[in-house]
DNA sequence: TATAAATGTTAGACTAATCTAACTTATAAT
DNA sequence: ATTATAAGTTAGATTAGTCTAACATTTATA
């Protein structure tokens, strides 16, 4: 049984590759998102790899081992879960979900949350539009839709993009658009397809030639 | 804001004065209900007292003071809220709910536990007939009745008794009956009023002056 | 009431998780 | 290629919560 630190720091793994796209990681980043000391990572990283939950070696890169990716994904099911619950049937916000959540993921029951699960209907995505992995630790992927057939007034996550040359992304990056950013289509002009969105407050004018670059994926409104 | 582990023996110190009937307690009994050593309790009695949740001086008995009091009915009432949720909403059986509620109620969010407190429609009790503090911390004394109205087919659980001779008491624990022990009404005989129960699967007789004596509040039955 | 038994306390050690400060290795820049 | 900077490591200290073993006090009993 993992203590709540160790979940802690095998999220943050999963999490750190996720939103960095590559497999592994280094100490200093992963203090980073845990906001902790690396001294105090590079501690912890040795008991995990002596339950063979990462491998690792001295001044290389971090990686999961399947085991630990494993239980990482556990822990990111509960915590959607319970978001999901906090969010559909306790009338919580958006953006009220996740510290609570943080705390809820933790709590060791199967049956807990295998049933949390029936009740809420076995949900696919969170209340933020992320996938809620399966019980059998699957993280089903969904199919994959690009920007240019977004539909105007609903919103959207960005989950990828189709072209990764580093012009295009410098591009995306001075539009604003991230992996995981989220925008609601404001209108489609139907003359040149560029569509309109708004992110953060704000309004951005993409071109129908970059939606088609990008894919996202519906998100629920709040 | 305290740990679980304080809020452990805060809740420890209640079910000890409720169970016991007395207001204050010692080392070892503590110890034995939180399964420490008695010098482990004391140390952290030290930590309590400093904090004002304890008034305790040495060789003396601990007391809650009324802000430990108050957390601790406060950790109470989550504690009887999920186990309601759990078994209400996640069909979990009556046995089943008391361990993961031990996980549950550690849970930090005033307003998780108010939602769902809504969400439960404002229960009055728990699965296992035990009375829900409501959110003031108030332990809203229910209306007091006698073993001897009890009505047939029902389902009650012991609050207390009316007579505390010594002779009474030993004669109620030879009877099995016991504090929190619920039972179920198998029959009553109108010629006697004598009341036949079942308790823990085995049938037993209790006579009309004994019920008399013994105060029951109804359960909800599983 | 003297003593045995029960209860309570203290000191010192241990584990988990964290920190700071000093040190080492790897990477980037001139 | 040398050096400066960034990244990573180690050692030693700290805190919370626990333990055991030895000691002190209170209580119950012969």
């Amino acid at each position: 049984m993992l203590s709540t630190t160790e979940e802690n720091y095998l999220k943050a793994l999963v999490h750190l590759s996720v939103e960095k796209g590559i497999k592994d990681a280094g100490t200093n980043e992963l203090a980073g998102v845990l906001h902790l000391k690396p001294a105090t990572v590079n501690v912890m990283l040795k008991k995990l790899r002596e339950k063979k939950y990462v491998t690792y070696e001295k001044y290389g890169r971090i990686t999961l081992t399947s085991a630990g990716r494993k239980m990482a994904i556990e822990i990111i099911r509960k915590h959607r879960l319970w978001e999901t619950f906090l969010f559909e049937k306790l009338g919580f916000d958006w953006d009220e979900v996740h510290e609570v959540a943080e705390q809820l993921e933790h709590i060791q029951s199967k049956k807990l949350i295998d049933e949390l699960d029936r009740f809420l209907g076995f949900p696919m995505v969170d209340p933020h539009g992320e996938i809620i992995p399966n019980a059998k630790g699957e993280l089903k992927s969904v199919p994959k839709q690009l920007m240019s057939s977004v539909e105007e007034k609903k919103s959207y996550v960005i989950t990828g993009v189709k072209n990764d040359e580093t012009s295009f992304l410098k591009y995306l990056e001075k539009l604003g658009c991230r992996i995981g950013k989220s925008f609601r289509v404001a209108g489609i002009q139907s003359f040149d397809r560029s569509i309109e969105i708004e992110m953060e407050g704000k309004s951005t004018l993409i071109t129908s030639e970059v939606a088609g670059q990008v894919y996202v994926r519906p998100r629920r409104v709040s």
